[in-house]
RNA sequence: GCGGAUGUGGUGAAAUUGGUAGACACGCCAGACUUAGGAUCUGGUGCUUCACGGCAUGGGGGUUCGAGUCCCUUCAUCCGCACCA
């Protein structure tokens, strides 16, 4: 009986999903294991062989844990919101809705394209997902939840004393009771003001003055506007200066935004990642983000002015070593103190450093540019007169905008001081300065008053200590993290819980949740600039009666109905607390339940790509915190190992078109159809006979060609025909070529314009095509879908193959040819179990004799091999091993079910529809998802000789095969008698002999 | 510039604590069986040499009886950050 692995698959996914073999159990008195993978956008483009690869291992991984007795938790669903959906939305005016909906379940599209569905194609790879958790955040249930935890976010304050989140009631307590003369948060810049202050206020002054401590609060920020997308972009969605989505160019613009005070959390963010199991690189990349850096903020008075200017440093040791100041040309003294006679060249200078873009100020770092103000600052500890310079290296979004530069400690202002010509002043002994800065830490402080022959370290522990108890400044933790922009200018976004009474935000009740998105006529903005929720006609909130209600564009809203917030949330709302939602992922009455929380904890395993490293995963880390403040879930980290799959790159084929070369006697009226006629017949070359024009292939073609021209055209006559020696590389359709062998009748079919193609073949008579490693994409023709792959080989060829293709972390290229070895070890599988008469099924029931010791070997070693591996999260060598085992049974005409049900055992988690068949044929009535992992036994594995390699000087040069339980003297014995040591060492003494028992000798002559 | 990762046959790779480098596959070569095969099976296959042997884990150096593995140095590729004071 042959393995036909199309029945056999679609016979156990349909038995798993009836049986919801895959459900996990809230309450279980199993250890629980939450294997999850990240969120996947469904785009309608559907999953190429790339996206599955680390959903197949965390779904080995998963069921692995389960045959180890685990609960294990293994949900998946759809992170649905977002922007493609949306301009589909604006292209075609079908609501994004619908898009998504069909992106997911499958469908044809409004042009006529067939969408797979993310969910069919998943289906089809056998997942052990658990689909009763499924959540999609564009799902009204699911999103009332987001909604519910901005309003968490907005009723929070960033208490610094107890380090935590706190409900914003404490703060309004304390404010009513003492002012905010001792409140320690993490806030904007705030007067100090009175509890008789605060109580004098109006509502509104207290609602306004509350959004400088909230969470989640409204501000006018510097933010990256997108012209293109019409919204707002996070610094993470922005790379090299254009949006990541589409590569748009970005803006600063100054706007009333929603931010999260994901600054509150930057130090905790820093620490939290020590006890994570993340790679270095990510957790690199995070901190890096973070950026903190610790030193001083410094007070300079400014020389005859009452203001003073702030500036951060890390390295105040060098204070003495200060000769000029520079702040950011948008800094906010620079108009107050820049004297007249300086005034118009500031100007000009503010001007042009305004007219530069982000990018542009990056890119032009080398041009040194600077402007005098005319002012001067007082040096604290000196009393000097300092120059005020303005130069755009300084930038105004970072610590105060304005630095104290100390040009022989720092590159930068070493540069900006010789350039215009600022004394250096070398505060380091012994160092030259003449050529660079010194700018190591390790230099000894000199000519600087009371910090002299200190060290850096021990200099700037001293220099705050000084400046504190001068009082011109304070020690200072800077971090380069900003806070987060919240709010998008889109309609395909969770709306915010939020009406507005004149400019102050008020939250919709807890009950009234989901605001659920309106509808509206367009997905565009509106005509005065307003986001497409403007353009709803139903998006007033009526206070009293609880709803929301219509009011007409233009007119004014009746009393108590208030106009709704008009953004929605960005993309990684919904994605920072997904994790939690698929715990109890149909609750209706809380986000998710404390005791299933409690339960599940945090994710085990978390396995998706390294580019979410400053989005997802910081957001993420965000919201897990500040819902452990307030006491909502048990943890502080949401993943706690993550494993980063590598990019899998797509192989393109390549061929090699040229033309004919064609000259006739001159008649310029004929120039078109010899054109036409050359145009009509493009020639391929195969790829080895690129060099190789004398290859008679080319003269057969070109007198082909000659004929059949001529019998068109009879009246032209031919001065000379030949192939046009300079070959195009074509990307052709990999569904064409077979082993870089190209179907050349398809490839005829392939293209009207190929229809008349001529072919350069190898001698064999195929042509080969050449190939590329790149990305995988539509318009290479080299993407390779799981589906094409199921349907040829089967879900279990495919899934031990993307496994075996090489170590998950890595990058590496798609190769199809490979995918054959791993089938044919799922036959040979299959023929173990089918050694009965014409290849029916038969094993043998008996118990294992004395013959059977092989066999027993080749399993146990394959057990304890595979779950070591496994448990490496090594997913590509078990396959190996699993291979290995099935050769040596197969050589060992190895039958017995005693050997092959425990092998089905190992393999269920790499290939669960061929081992849930072999294990129901032997007669097994439940499912082997739920069997034992079998124990390995050392007993098996012990051998009564090992094979020696012996080396001389570290080469080897024989095997001794010797008993294993020879003492290291006695193998040093046996090894100098040998006949072959004795050739070896050619009459040479030997110095020295290393034994290693059980491993190697290695003779030193 | 800073930080991180990766370099092993024609290809994907393996070698878990330093101990036979290239397991397992693909591809290729030869053979068997077939009307045929993109089926199945057997054998071979790092480079070099007629051979003994020699050379091989990006390059150079070191530690060691022994290095793909540890240390130093250098090169290449990829990723992240980049006037962050």
């Amino acid at each position: 009986m042959q393995y036909q692995y199309q029945e056999i698959e679609k016979k156990w996914r349909k038995y798993w999903a009836e049986n919801k073999t895959f459900a996990a159990e809230d309450n279980s008195v199993k250890p629980k294991y939450y294997v999850l993978d990240m969120f996947p956008y469904p785009s309608g483009a559907g999953l190429h062989v790339g996206h599955p690869l680390g959903y197949i291992a965390s779904d080995v991984y998963a069921r692995y844990k389960r045959l180890l007795g685990f609960n294990v938790l293994h949900p998946m669903g759809y992170d649905s919101f977002g922007l493609p959906a949306e301009q589909y939305a604006i292209q075609t005016g079908q609501h994004p809705a619908i898009t998504t909906k069909m992106n997911i379940e499958g469908g044809v599209d409004k042009q006529g394209n067939v969408i797979p569905g993310y969910r069919n194609q998943l289906d089809k790879i056998g997942f052990s997902f658990d689909w009763d958790r499924e959540v999609r955040t564009s799902e009204p249930n699911y999103y009332k939840w987001t909604q519910w935890i901005f309003k968490q976010l907005f009723n929070s304050w960033y208490n610094k004393d107890s380090d935590k989140a706190e409900k914003i009631d404490t703060l309004i307590e304390h404010f009513r009771t003492k002012g905010n003369v001792e409140v320690n948060a993490v806030c904007d810049d705030v007067a100090v003001f009175s509890a008789a202050d605060w109580n004098s206020w109006s509502e509104e002054q207290q609602q306004k003055m509350l959004l400088n401590y909230r969470i989640a609060f409204l501000s006018d920020t510097w933010v990256n506007w997108c012209p293109a997308l019409g919204t707002v972009l996070a610094n993470d969605e922005i790379k090299d200066g254009v949006s990541e989505r589409g590569g748009h160019p970005v803006e600063q613009k100054l706007m009333r935004q929603w931010s999260m005070r994901i600054t509150a959390y930057a130090e905790r963010l820093i620490n939290g990642l020590e006890g994570l199991d993340w790679t270095d690189s990510v957790k690199d990349i995070q901190r890096n983000w973070i950026g903190k850096s610790q030193g001083a903020e410094v007070l300079f008075n400014i020389h005859n002015s009452t203001f003073n200017i702030s500036v951060f440093t890390t390295r105040p040791d060098t204070i003495f070593g200060v000769s000029f100041m520079v702040l950011a040309p948008e800094h906010e003294l620079v108009d107050v103190i820049t004297t007249p006679e300086q005034k118009a060249e500031i100007e000009a200078y503010k001007k042009a450093a305004s007219l530069k873009s982000e990018r542009d100020r990056q890119s032009d770092i080398k041009n040194i540019t600077g402007a005098f103000t005319g002012a001067y600052a007082i040096h604290p500890f000196t009393g000097n007169k300092i120059q005020i310079w303005i130069g755009d290296y300084v930038l105004a979004t970072y610590g105060t905008g304005a630095v104290m530069a100390v040009p022989c400690g720092d590159q930068r202002d070493w540069d900006f001081a010789k350039h215009f010509g600022i004394e250096i002043k070398n505060i380091f002994k012994d160092k030259d300065i003449s050529e660079a800065a010194y700018t190591e830490k390790d230099a000894i402080i000199t000519d600087s008053d009371f910090l002299n022959d200190l060290p850096a370290k021990k200099a700037i522990k001293k220099a705050i200590a000084e400046i504190e108890k001068r009082g011109f400044g304070k020690g200072k933790t800077q971090y380069r993290l900003r806070d987060a922009v919240f709010s998008r200018q889109r309609y395909w976004g969770e709306p915010f819980p939020v009406y507005y009474k004149g400019d102050v935000p008020y939250l919709i009740p807890s009950e009234c949740l989901p605001i659920e998105l309106p509808e509206v006529e367009k997905y565009l903005p509106t005509e005065d600039g307003k986001p497409p929720l403007g353009n709803a006609k139903s998006w007033h909130w009526d206070e009293q009666n609880k709803k929301i209600v219509d009011v007409p564009h233009g007119q004014k809203p009746p009393s108590g109905v208030w106009g709704l917030e008009l953004n929605t949330m960005p993309g990684w709302a919904g994605s920072s607390w997904y994790f939690l939602r698929y715990m109890d992922a149909n609750n209706n009455n809380e986000f998710v339940a404390k005791e299933k929380v409690n339960y599940w904890k945090n994710v085990d395993l978390y396995i998706g790509g390294a580019e979410h490293a400053t989005g997802h995963l910081l957001y993420a880390r965000f919201w897990t915190k500040f819902l452990y403040d307030l006491g909502y879930i048990p943890f502080e980290e949401p993943f706690q190992k993550m494993i980063n799959q590598g990019m899998i790159q797509g192989r393109s084929s390549i061929v090699y078109r040229t033309h004919l070369d064609i000259s006739i006697v001159e008649d310029e009226k004929l120039d078109i159809f010899l054109l036409d006629f050359i145009k009509k017949h493009p020639i391929f070359v195969s790829s080895k006979q690129l060099d190789n024009s004398s290859h008679s292939n080319f003269q057969t073609i070109i007198n082909k060609l000659r004929d059949k021209f001529n019998n068109i055209h009879p009246e032209i006559e031919i001065k000379d025909i030949k192939i046009y020696q300079n070959f195009t590389p074509i990307h052709v359709d990999i569904s064409l070529v077979e082993n870089d062998k190209l179907d050349i009748g398809a490839f005829k079919n392939w293209r009207e314009e190929y229809k008349n193609a001529e072919f350069i073949l190898e001698e064999n008579g195929d042509y080969l095509c050449g190939h590329e490693i790149e990305k995988m994409s539509k318009s290479k023709y080299n993407v390779q879908t799981p589906d094409e792959l199921v349907e040829k080989y089967g879900a279990d060829t495919l899934r031990c193959y993307e496994m075996f293709l090489g170590p998950l972390e890595q990058h590496k290229p798609w190769d199809t040819q490979g995918i054959t070895g791993v089938h044919n070890f799922l036959k040979k599988l299959w023929r173990l179990f089918h050694t009965g008469e014409n290849e029916s099924f038969y094993v043998d029931n008996s118990p294992l004799s004395g013959e059977s010791e092989g066999a027993l070997k080749s399993l146990h070693k394959t057990i304890k091999k595979v779950k070591e591996d496994i448990e490496r999260f090594s997913f590509n060598t078990p396959v190996s091993a699993y291979m290995i085992c099935v050769n040596e049974l197969t050589a060992q005409k190895c039958n017995k079910r005693a050997i092959l049900e425990p092998l089905l055992i190992i393999l269920a988690p790499y290939a669960p529809h061929i081992t849930e068949e072999l294990w129901a044929k032997l007669g097994n009535k439940e499912s082997i998802t739920y069997a034992v992992y079998p124990k390995y036994n050392e007993a098996y594995l012990l051998e009564s000789n090992h094979k020696y390699p012996v080396s001389f000087n570290g080469k080897m040069r024989f095997i001794l095969e010797l008993p294993t339980n020879l003492t290291a003297a006695e193998v040093e014995k046996e090894v100098l008698a040998n006949e072959q040591t004795i050739k070896q060492l050619n009459g040479q003494l030997p110095k020295k002999v290393i034994v290693v028992p059980n491993k190697i000798v290695n003779v030193v002559v």
